[in-house]
Parts: structure tokens; sequence; C-alpha cells
RNA sequence: GCCGUGUUAGCUUAGUUGGUGGAGCGGCGGACUGUUAAUCCGCAGGUCGUGGGUUCAAAUCCCCCACACGGCGCCA
């Protein structure tokens, strides 16, 4: 029953002149009364596929002609190299047999006028369809980068020794502020969905050292940008005995490693998307710069931006000051009055913190933040006062710096905005099955 | 939470100064021996998002609501 021969097997030219069998879905058909084309699609490709009315016999062609798009089936021919076939090569259909029908009173629906004005974005019809959407080739190109992207970040972090570490997604309270929480009943008491693997991750930062996962985090915020979902994947490490510029370090590495790795394994994928591979390369190769918050805020306001120090950089600024970046810039050192209490203030000024963000080029936007954690109890309890949180929440938080704190520090990546940048996607709901935002759950 | 745009056939849409809605794709039927978004001929398919108002007459003008999409704030 399991699947042996692949289109791209085919297509690569292992079979040339054999008979092979071969399953998949029909993608497009067409033809004459005497000569039928079928376009089958599997999880490797396309590939044209020839009966003619001669050779099949009436029942098969007659089979193959009300077989509608989506269908299902299961066809044994030769394999034959013929440029009048678009990739060269051809199936000469001998016999063939349905396996799922397609009613046609039901046909698939993704059809190419549904697509035509999607440009890529996505109509409500498409996203009404997601279930089915999944089977185009640019949903099945975007599922494969976001594969290799996954792959690459555990491979990352792997290589050098990190321990994968898995936090609870049910929590009793926020990492960001806490309106952005999504509260769940939780037998009588409230509970929270997780937004960050981090507060649990430094609980383990003693035992393991170096630490990461790849798990979603949950945000109720109303966003309607093309850079967030409610619910996404987030890559974050922790690691000990090491300060912020150690963390960025690892920052750099893992997002070239990426682009790196699609350079490898997606370049088909990414030209079929009309991706700039050389961007990609720029991205994997160069190095990425570190500019102080307060260069930052200097460059905006010489080109007029209406910015004054202290305030946090929204996304229309992230916007003009990356604008003319050919690679991610680091910002760092923002003022301590802009960030949650877990960033450590800089014992050289402590109006700032030592944290980064990463931001990406091509209006992108943030795709890391992280930093050095506030780690001796004096400090921390000092932050939290200050900002005015409640130290219940936290005192599991807290405890663990009352026994042989360190200097550590990490950060997160939003894996969804990474393969939503690279893949040069109009909208991170492109490169996520089914996603999810404070307006769409369904399907 | 705020601002903007939109809702017409299964899909994508046209619809003029208000006068009972037109096309392409898809489906069905037919023609065609090499197509490749195949082509050609024909058929079916519409409470014009809901409710109200103006008018002799509303897809079209006005109001409410619903839903969707885009953008902002917030962030990964």
């Amino acid at each position: 029953m399991q699947k042996s021969i692949f289109i791209e097997d085919i297509r690569s030219g292992k079979y040339d002149g054999e008979v092979v069998d071969l399953k998949g879905w029909i993608t497009r058909t067409r033809g004459s009364n005497k000569i039928r084309f079928i376009v089958l699609r599997d999880s490797t490709g396309r590939i044209q596929c020839v009966a003619k009315r001669d050779v099949v016999g009436d029942a098969v062609f007659e089979n193959l002609k009300a077989a509608l798009i989506e269908t299902s089936i299961e066809l044994r021919g030769i394999v034959n190299v013929d440029d009048r076939s678009d990739g060269g090569y051809e199936l000469v259909i001998q016999s063939a047999n349905v396996i799922g029908e397609v009613n046609p009173e039901s046909p698939f629906p993704i059809t190419e006028s549904a697509m035509a004005n999607s440009d890529g974005g996505e109509t409500e019809f498409l996203l009404d369809h997601r279930h089915l959407y999944l089977r185009t080739s640019r949903m099945t190109q975007m599922l494969k980068i976001r594969s290799s992207v996954f792959g690459a970040i555990h491979r990352y972090f792997r290589e050098r020794d990190f321990t994968e570490y898995h936090a609870p997604n049910f929590v009793a309270g926020a990492v960001e502020g806490g309106s952005t929480l999504f509260e769940v009943p939780y037998f009588g008491r409230k509970a929270y969905l997780t937004q960050s693997w981090q507060l649990y991750a430094e609980a383990a930062m003693p035992a393991l050292e170096r630490l990461y996962t790849i798990a979603p985090s949950f945000r109720a915020e109303k966003s309607r940008t093309r850079r967030h979902l409610t619910e996404f994947w987030h890559a974050e490490m922790e690691i000990a005995w090491a300060g912020n510029s150690d963390v960025m370090e690892h920052g750099e590495k893992l997002v070239r490693t990426i682009a790196k790795t699609l350079l490898d394994e997606r370049t088909e994928e990414l030209t079929e998307l009309n991706r700039d591979l050389d961007l990609i390369s720029r991205y994997a190769d160069n190095p990425y710069p570190r500019m102080r918050y307060d260069e930052a805020v200097e460059i905006l306001q010489d080109m007029k931006v209406d910015i004054e120090w202290g305030q946090d950089l929204d996304y229309s600024k992230e916007k003009v000051l990356t604008q003319d970046f050919d690679v991610p810039h680091f910002l760092t050192h923002y003022p301590k009055i802009a960030k949650p209490f877990y960033h450590r203030p800089d014992p050289e000024d402590p109006k700032y913190v030592l944290c980064h963000d990463l931001l990406a080029p091509e209006g992108y936007g943030e795709i890391i933040g992280g930093g050095e954690r506030t780690w001796s109890e004096a400090e921390i309890l000092q932050r939290i006062d200050e900002e005015g949180t409640p130290r219940g929440p936290y005192e599991f938080y807290i405890d663990i710096r009352r026994y042989g704190g360190v200097p550590h520090g990490g950060f997160g990546l939003g894996v969804d905005r990474i393969c939503s940048w690279l893949s040069g996607a109009e909208h991170i709901r492109e490169v996520i099955p089914f996603p999810r935002d404070s307006r769409r759950v369904t399907p």
C-alpha cells in the first residue's frame, strides 16, 4: 500500500522508459475525445500524464474524462522523456484506478478565480477554506520552508549541546503586560495561556545551563497586522553564565543558520515564490550590525521623525529606521522605563537595560527580543516594585534567585515571523497552516 | 480600542444621472488527436449581507446592525 515512487523521482530521471505506478491527485485536466492530459500532483511536484483512448480503452478514458480536480488516483504507465510536457517528463498512461472521487455537485472550491486576486495575500474565502487551500502549490511551498526553518533551529541548538526543555502552557501569571493574556477556566479558578517559556526556563537554567524550546505562545492582542497572530510559534533559548552580547551572538548565528539552511534545502520553493535568493544569501553571509537605542533615536530625530528619548520604538519608527538596512540590525540598551522588570539594568548606567531586539529589513520588523536577565534577588525585587507589578504570581521566579543566582540571559524568536520574512510572504498568515488572529479561530 | 475599505451566481467581478442584473472561471451537455490557466458552441445557476427609510420605482440614495478585509497601537 505504501507509496514508493514520487513525482520528483520521475522528474529526476530515475525511471526513464520504465513502467511505474504513480499515486496522487489530479490538479488539472484537459483534452479531446481521443487524448486526455491529466496533471498529477503529489507532495513532491507535478507531472503531466497522457491517456490516449486507443491505448487505455473506452472505459478508462471515460473515467478519466469524468474525474474532476483533486480526484485521487492510481496510474500505471511508461515514463517518457518529452519536452512537450512542462518539466520535460510525462507518464504515458496504460491503466488508471480512481481512489477517491470528487462530486460534480461540489467541485473543488479552490479555483483559479478564487486565487486570482489574492496576490499571495488571502481572501476571506481562502481563509474559510484553509483546509483545502493547503493543497495548493503556494501553501505547500510555504509549509516546506516552515519545516526547514524548524529543523534548522533544532539543529542549531542541539549541535551546541543545548537541551530541549518544556514549560507548561497553562500558567498563573503574565510575562508581558497583563491585558494580553488569554484567560481560561481552570476547575473553578482562573488560568492563562502562556505568553512565553522564559520564566520557567530560568527555573531550569541552574540545572541545564543551556536550554531551548520551540513552542506555541499566546497573546490576546487585537492586532490586525501582517506580523501578528494570537497563537504563534516561539523559539526561545536561555543560557547560564552569559551576558547580553553572548546572547545576541547566538541570535545572529541562529538567524544566519536558518537563512543558510533555506538556501541548502529550499531554493526551488523560494524561486517558485519569486523570492530573490541574493537577499537570502546576504542574510546568511553578512554580520548583523549592533546599534544602541540612543543612536537609533538620534538617527530618527535627524530624519525628522517625532520621537522622544524613553519611548519604545513602535512599528512606524522601526519601519523608517530599517528601510535602508540591507541586513537585520540589533538594537540594544533600551531605556529601563520602556522594558519589563526581568531585563537587567546596565551596571554602567542603570537608566538602560541590557537587552536587544533584532529588526529584520524589508519592513518585516522585530523578529527577536532578548537580553540579560535581572538575576539577583535584591535587584529583581526592586524592579518588580518599581514597576508596580504584584509579587505574588512571580514568587517562584524570585525564589530561583535566592539559591546561587548567576548571570544569564536568553531570547525569543518569532518563528512564523522568520518564515514570513525569509519566504517574502505578504502576510504572516501565509506561513502557518491554520492561522489564529483576533477575529478568526476557524477552520 | 481606533481609523479606513468592502459585502452582487460556488469563485473573481462589471453595473452609468435610481427605471426588474452582465461577464469570466468552475459545473453540466456537445465539438476537437499533443494540450499545458487548452480552445470553440450551448445550458443551468442571483431574496444584489440583514433590517428600516426616501421614492411611482432602489444593487444604486439615507440610517441602524452584522460580518469581512486592510492599517494603527501592542509585540515575536
